[in-house]
DNA sequence: GGTGACGGTGGACGACATCGACCGGGCGCT
DNA sequence: AGCGCCCGGTCGATGTCGTCCACCGTCACC
């Protein structure tokens, strides 16, 4: 995991269909060295998989709402994710410090959709209440930067 | 945008690297045929670019929170974009209803690099305040998903 | 009922991924 | 300090896959 192996990373997450030569050549490698670091970076789990970023609005998922759960016993079950899950429309759902339990990223088509998520939510064993934050206008959704964060720390 | 085509969006977003061929048998069409749909779904836009999943804990992004932020002033403006979008912390940057006015995702590699990451959010001008929530454990984060929302809405 | 346009199929060509052999440098061992 | 091993990179060859084109069927609109 050095600089290269980083340059690589922001490579991909900006175009990840682009050829390997052009690969190596933004990142002053060949071909074929390119290849073998970004199969490694894959075997070693950095990189998850290669996805498409869809726009949600153009599939009908132009509602964006965080929700924070109160519950009245410990959420941190596998039960309680598979019960999330469940729910398309929750795109994220994290267990967190403070006076919620749980915090949900939900993306609906309309208010009416979120409301029918919401009701789903509440269906899930131990919630006791939501506050439901609604996201006006969004500046940006970028991906991880890899350009490391405290030193060289991280992987192995 | 028919049934079709969000079969295709779900199967390049599980991996966006199968070929064609493998693309037409998951959705019954031909290669060339699945090609020409996916062709269109980049050219409206649907399909923002294909990337890449990192993980985060591997890049040294181990820490993540979201925080609220408190404003003295309209903070919808290009300008604070800009100045958020700068810090490479902040992942995801949302102006919302409610009583703050901004919502910030920030993946940071330590509690140190986090409380860094806030002091640069409060330098932003018109920041008042800040109430950030430490996520202790993920359930999953997810693509949006392509099963429309609440009838054939959506794209055109 | 005719006609035009759109979407799908199959095949041919060229580009690209993928693999192997060779080479150079760095490090540890003796 | 010399020697040999190992990791990583380059180059070249082969097979696969993306990409384009011409043909055909279907549907909708006149």
């Amino acid at each position: 995991m050095d600089d290269i192996d980083r340059a690589l990373l922001a490579e991909l997450q900006r175009d990840a269909g682009q050829p390997y030569a052009a690969l190596g050549r933004a990142v002053g490698l060949s071909a074929g060295s390119a290849h073998e670091r970004v199969r490694k970076l894959r075997e070693r789990g950095v990189i998850r998989r290669t996805t498409v970023e869809v726009d949600p609005e153009a599939v009908g998922r132009g509602v964006l709402a965080y929700v924070m759960v109160q519950s009245g016993a410990w959420m941190g079950g596998a039960a309680t994710g598979a019960a999330l899950a469940a729910v398309p429309e929750i795109e994220e759902a994290h267990i967190i410090a403070g006076p919620a339990s749980l915090l949900l990223k939900i993306r609906a088509g309309t208010t009416a959709g979120l409301q029918a998520a919401l009701r789903r939510v509440f269906e899930v064993d131990g919630v006791t209440g939501t506050q439901t934050t609604v996201v006006l206008e969004t500046f940006f959704e970028r991906p991880v930067d890899p350009a490391g964060g405290p030193g060289p720390a991280g992987g192995r």
